[in-house]
DNA sequence: ATTTTACTTAACCATTCGGTTTTGTATTTT
DNA sequence: AAAATACAAAACCGAATGGTTAAGTAAAAT
């Protein structure tokens, strides 16, 4: 096994996106996952022990079944990253216009 | 060229969030950039290239050299996509608590 | 005019990625 | 006990990724 999955890495992947919006409000079996994607079980399956591997999902196994419960505690480090050169960003730009505003 | 880069692709590798962070406060050149990295520079070049094509950076061209400044406003995508999530995850967190203080 | 500089382009390479099919293995269902 | 279900594991594949070196090109410095 991977020693430590990157958050960054897993949500790069469109599929892997959409997997987390489909269990933000619910938990699925691996299963029922699959019924939502136009590809084979095992690939599924491969998607998701990557976002277990980052922490984003956690698999519970319940019998036979497999219980994918989102735990989206760790895109707080995507959040504050992207968020962090946003403001920076706008700020950057309000410094912008005010000093075009300064020179009317 | 690849017609349009996705973002979230571009910012998964280690590297590009790094030139990223090195252009936020500068406009650089690639030569410079490069100095930052123990890598080649077409290799540099290369990272470059991928986050100019999903509008992270912009390359203006002065005599032989490239400028590369941050148009960091292609972040937003980012930010409010993590955003989104971790604040419906932390609202569960939070209807989880008072649901357990209710219990008392 | 020549050389140096700052790059790009091209060719190549190993590894990873995202998918497949096939096979195996518990766990339920019948 | 036998069959079906829900998965995992393995083997494989083509394409993309991230890097290299070598060669080419345009601009600047000498």
């Amino acid at each position: 096994m991977k020693a430590r999955r990157d958050v960054f890495q897993a949500i790069a992947d469109p599929t892997r996106r959409a997997m987390i919006g489909l269990l933000a409000s619910q938990t699925l079996t691996l299963n029922t996952v699959a019924e939502n994607f136009q590809m084979s079980q095992p690939a599924v399956s491969k998607h998701m022990r990557i976002l277990a591997e980052c922490g984003l999902v956690e698999i519970v196994k319940l019998g036979r079944e497999r219980h994918c419960q989102a735990r989206l505690g760790a895109l707080e480090e995507v959040a504050r990253w992207a968020e962090q050169y946003r403001l920076f960003w706008n700020n950057r730009l309000d410094t912008l216009q005010n000093l075009l505003k300064d020179e009317d």
